[in-house]
DNA sequence: CCTCTTGTTTCTAATTTTGGAAACATTGCA
DNA sequence: TGCAATGTTTCCAAAATTAGAAACAAGAGG
């Protein structure tokens, strides 16, 4: 495999990395609402401002999102278009191959 | 947040944590064309045999790919329809981003 | 200027993930 | 039965991720 090719690969994983975390997957849910900022998202996640400002980061360095200065606050806004459809069918996936192992294993 | 929501957003994650890995991404990318035994996959990645199966181990148990024996091989193949397009729109959308953010900085 | 609010960064400890080697299990075949 | 080939599991050390606390930065308003 030659240079270029695994930094396609290397690029495809950063994203999905960017998405391997439930709060990061709750943040983008309640971003896909309205924009928020950092101190209303982290008291409605219940965790620190710290936690929250640097899930939201990684979000950003995907290019899932996107932040504006307002005076003292930073609004988060979804940018990715594709993002919640991939969560969609992220759950989707799992969750009927879940039910065709339990078919298979009544069918025993 | 209700425990059956966090299990969901938990469920989710596990997806995109199967797909956090440039390797698992590149194996699922070689699944696409057919079917391949592990000592395939391996050879063709590069890799050792043994990490190559923690890798399929991984995807299969994200319900991605599946497997079945044959004789001493163990042959997997891919499962998930969307997977691909979500890669793909895992690509587009990082390097769209990253596009414009390059045109923002040249319009300064 | 001072202070409060909001966010980010830094530091640390705990946890998780990863790759490689070795041991082990299973199958096919002489 | 003995042996070779294929995969999985286990063990270990290195690397990466994470949460929380504290320090730090930037702006708003008195």
């Amino acid at each position: 495999m030659d240079e270029r090719t695994q930094r396609r690969y290397a690029l495809k994983a950063e994203m999905f990395k960017a998405l391997a975390h439930p709060m990061r997957i709750y943040l983008l849910d309640k971003l896909k609402e309205r924009p928020w900022c950092v101190c209303e998202l982290a008291a409605e996640a219940g965790i620190d401002k710290s936690v929250a400002s640097k899930h939201l980061s990684q979000l950003k360095a995907a290019g899932l999102v996107d932040d504006e200065k307002r005076g003292t606050l930073v609004v988060y806004r979804l940018v990715a278009p594709c993002v919640l459809d991939m969560a969609a069918c992220a759950e989707g996936t799992i969750l009927e191959n879940r039910r065709k192992k339990l078919d298979v294993v009544q069918a025993l």
